[in-house]
RNA sequence: GGCUCGGUGACAGAGUGGUCAUGUAGCGGACUGCAACUCCGUGUACGCCGGUUCGAUUCCGACCCGAGCCUCCA
């Protein structure tokens, strides 16, 4: 079983083979601290975590390094307009991202490295730069100079003179050439700052990703993911850097995620059409938005709306509603996953939409399976589950919890069912289906059988 | 303006040169005291116009429309 990857740098798929047999470096941008994050933020954090989850099936050690951009411009502006010190936005902000990754089923990974605790090893690249005469000082400023470099602008395709013809933006000047981007800029006094040999100052917001790649996971690692946005100018720059003060290959795939929209516009801060996960939250549980997230191949743009959470809820709740069918079956966890159908799909560049039609096709067996048959299937199912980061709950407790805490309660529910229970036996129908549609209105549904009535929650 | 990338049924979303994606919703039926679950069935979907081909949603070309990057941004 082969995975294949579509590698940004190359424009097609290609099978993925790591430098280092059965050991994988993966790098992911992760957040700048400084306000909540976003549903679309959340897409690159969803879809390299299946990608962590399939690698570790394959692999022994998979090192997965996702920083924490704790100093930059917005986060000054944010502890300013906050009257707060800089620290305790960076903590704040660390901390909700970290759970609120956590509540879309996202792992935690294996390396969470922050920019400020790596201030020495840009120093050292931003120095290597300048001797190998890469980059220049010019007021203060140290520059990275992308004449310097052969083939600068080959991951996003364009050239410097595309870039000197499309030019839209006045250029700062003290560059020498309008493509040229800071390593290293002055701080003012109130801002924060670190000493260096060309003073007091702060990194440029490429260099941390190139000095703690090399820090943490060596010179050339297998793969660096985020979002399309991201293509130009930060990865470009990011391997100026690295290749230009180490050489070697820098990352040996790139993958970039496209994003989601909101009536065919991209959802992003700026444009103020985004809902923070934190509020989503508020409506939808966590599995809910992940299953959302990967309901799409992570290359296409995703329509994002309310719409698209309720289908994956309702998508989830009939999972969970097969599964809550073999509760009580054991699980045969014996899979051989080179022989799922699912595992192909996600080792086909990460087809999610397939895998997940896939666990489908699973369910529609495991309805009609004889009961010999069932432990294995709801053994695949799981192990499908598992590598998408879903159906890990209780099935029960997934069907009967609450969305709102105003929701009647389970006893209540239970009671009611109890009353019918009661009424049908005394063949009083009328009452029983009264029962029936007073707990519909508040979004209960029964479900008759031999066993006796069991019920579910149903949003809609 | 420069450089990319897209347009699939109500919605979401795969895929392919020649029976079928899949899901949610809808409709019809079976099952049910009534329901729900489940099962069975169901919709002349591939932006537009040409070309190649025995045959194109899939390949080629033009056109229309849309998006992204070029500036902080997943």
């Amino acid at each position: 079983m082969s995975l294949t990857l579509y590698n940004t740098m190359t424009a097609r798929k290609e099978i993925f083979e790591p430098l280092v047999p059965d050991t994988v470096t993966m790098y992911v941008c992760g957040p700048t601290v400084y306000n909540l994050a976003h549903i679309g933020n959340a897409r690159p954090v969803v879809v390299f975590d299946t990608l962590f989850r399939l690698l570790q099936t394959q692999y022994d050690t998979v090192t997965y390094a996702r920083n924490i951009t704790d100093v930059d411009d917005k986060i000054i502006a944010a502890a300013r307009e906050g009257e707060r010190s800089i620290e305790s936005v960076t903590t704040e902000f660390t901390a909700k991202y970290r759970e609120d990754m956590a509540q879309l089923n996202a792992l935690p990974p294996t390396l969470e490295p922050h920019a400020t605790h790596n201030i020495d090893a840009m120093i050292a690249l931003t120095r290597t730069l300048l001797e190998k005469g890469h980059a220049y000082e010019s007021q203060g400023h140290v520059l990275f100079a992308v004449e310097s470099m052969a083939d600068y602008g080959k991951l996003s395709k364009r050239s410097l003179d595309d870039m000197l013809a499309g030019a839209r933006v006045e250029v700062a000047d003290y560059k020498r050439h309008p493509g040229d981007f800071v390593l290293w800029k002055p701080a003012a006094d109130e801002d924060p700052g670190w000493d260096s040999p060309w003073g007091r100052g702060r990194p440029g917001w490429h260099l941390e990703c190139s000095a703690m790649i090399r820090a943490h996971l060596g010179d050339t690692i297998d793969i660096h993911g985020g979002g399309r946005d991201l293509i130009f100018p930060h990865h470009e720059n990011e391997i100026a850097q690295s290749r230009c003060a180490h050489g070697g290959d820098y990352v040996r795939y790139w993958m970039h995620n496209a994003y989601l929209d909101i009536d065919g516009e991209k959802m992003s801060k700026s444009l103020g059409n985004f809902h923070t996960v934190r509020d989503l939250l508020q409506s939808y549980r966590g599995e809910v938005l992940r299953f959302a997230l990967l309901s799409a191949q992570y290359r296409s743009p995703l329509n994002f709306s309310g719409e698209l959470l309720d289908q994956a809820q309702a998508t989830l709740d009939s999972l969970y509603s097969t599964l809550r069918e073999v509760q009580d079956v054991a699980v045969d966890m014996e899979v051989n996953l080179a022989d799922e159908p699912f595992y192909h799909a996600l080792n086909d560049d990460l087809n999610t939409p397939v895998a997940i039609a896939e666990i489908h096709a699973l369910c529609k067996q495991l309805h009609k399976a004889v009961p010999g048959e069932k432990p294995a299937l709801k053994g695949r199912i799981l192990a499908a589950g598992n590598l998408l980061g879903i159906l890990e709950q209780d099935a029960v407790e997934w069907l009967q919890n609450a969305a709102t805490s105003d929701a009647i309660s389970a006893a209540a529910i239970e009671a009611l069912i109890e009353e019918r229970q009661a009424a049908k036996l005394a063949r009083n129908y009328a009452r029983a289906d009264e029962v029936r549609e007073e707990l519909l209105a508040q979004g209960v549904v029964l479900e008759d059988s031999r066993e006796g009535t069991r019920w579910k929650r149903k949003s809609d």
